[in-house]
DNA sequence: CGCGAGATTGATCGCCCTCAAGGTAAGTGG
DNA sequence: CCACTTACCTTGAGGGCGATCAATCTCGCG
């Protein structure tokens, strides 16, 4: 319990949201928040359900899914260790708007949203950061949108491997953060279409794949190959 | 310039943004903002151009578009009289991640951020307001990628229609927000598509259409319809 | 070895885009 | 009042991208 403590705390302030918190409070919230272990595939919470808390993943992935009516469903996004989620519920004190599962073994952090709303309400600072940090998600999810509603699988993936690239100039190597049937999902694609694209990317000779890991010797060449289709 | 003010006054007061402003704040902010008028098809801002100020419509609409490297552009979201946007930029101090453009004569309010957040910072809980804001942004925007990236043109215009409902238990006669062929983007369709699925939904019983006036005898027929692809 | 999950590859199909040709309606000038 | 213009919408034919369905392949593992 107090390894489990220390390790949250230790996390928690790796996050940009929570980096400049006094140590008292983090504890005050440390001491409400428990941890949820998670087998692959449960789910954390379903969308429309109530919100009561929001999430720090301290290991594993965490798959964020939207679904239609249809049953199909998208991988809005994919929470990595040491990322908060959730967290923007928290001001509108209604409902999650998409559905949370494990991907693989995971465990995360689950935050009470009241006493987080309390502790915010006396530190207008910290609102000043969560302000930045959801301006970033919304700049994310602009992106988003373009991408899906105005690019082709060859652009989407291509970026989305460039996203990947800590440097755009020198080669990279670089490791998928999760299966490719779940980063095709990610993509808004299938996990044929994705095979075919590194498939033909790997033709192209600009990148080289095995397994999880792809090597990209030319990031920029990648860039201008997805630019002409 | 007293009626411009009063006029814009007035109108800042009805956005749930400003509602809670006390009248001294709210006058200072007039003071210091201006009208921008704008011929059809004008550009107030470009994508990645800095960001020194936010907007409200004061007359009119305004597009906002993403554009991709090929050259094809979508619609995020169209913006009508009395809407806010771009104010989300404030706390990122950086730059429009989409490009503005007038849709038809329009005037809008040009709001200095410098000064806005300068009174934010003095104001708790007017940031609280704006959190929540941008957290049905966010709400709406993960909305509209579900609606890209797992709905058929049918569904995504059927949802765009209902939304349009003030209620859908009885009959709507509805006005489209703009010429077809921006409807259509703002769907991420082409004119074409949107004629085609306007007219499949007549012979369905479903809709009148008569110019940009659509009547929909029961919403909830058509929500099934769209349900059924 | 045999099993099963994930990845690949091929064949086919459907949705939506593109290109092209009317069609409708409102506004001009004679 | 009527040709003419212009903008917008509609309708049709054809094609491409990515999904679907299905078969095979790879690899880790009991």
């Amino acid at each position: 319990m107090e390894a489990i403590a220390d390790n949250a705390s230790s996390l928690l302030r790796e996050t940009s949201l929570f980096s400049a918190w006094p140590e008292a409070l983090l504890n005050t919230l440390l001491t409400q928040s428990k941890k949820v272990t998670l087998g692959s595939g449960d789910i954390l919470f379903v969308e429309k359900a109530t919100a009561n808390a929001f999430y720090l993943v301290l290991s594993g992935r965490i798959h964020l899914i939207a679904a239609a009516a249809t049953g199909q469903e998208k991988i809005v996004e994919i929470i990595q260790i040491n990322d908060l989620f959730a967290e923007a519920v928290a001001f509108l004190g209604g409902c999650y708007p998409v559905t949370a599962a494990a991907d693989g073994p995971t465990t995360v952090l689950e935050i009470p949203l009241a006493l987080f709303l309390e502790i915010l309400e006396q530190k207008p600072q910290l609102m000043r950061q969560m302000l930045a940090r959801l301006s970033m998600r919304l700049h994310f999810l602009v992106k988003e949108l373009r991408h899906l509603s105005v690019e082709s699988a060859e652009q989407r993936l291509a970026s989305y491997l460039l996203e990947l690239c800590p440097v755009v100039n020198n080669p990279a190597v670089i490791e998928l953060p999760a299966k490719k049937a779940a980063v095709a999902a990610r993509l808004g694609l299938t996990p044929e279409t994705l095979s075919r694209v590194l498939s033909r990317m790997r033709k192209a000779g600009l990148i080289e794949v095995e397994q999880r890991t792809i090597s990209i010797p030319d990031p920029l060449a990648l860039r201008r190959w997805a630019g002409g289709h």
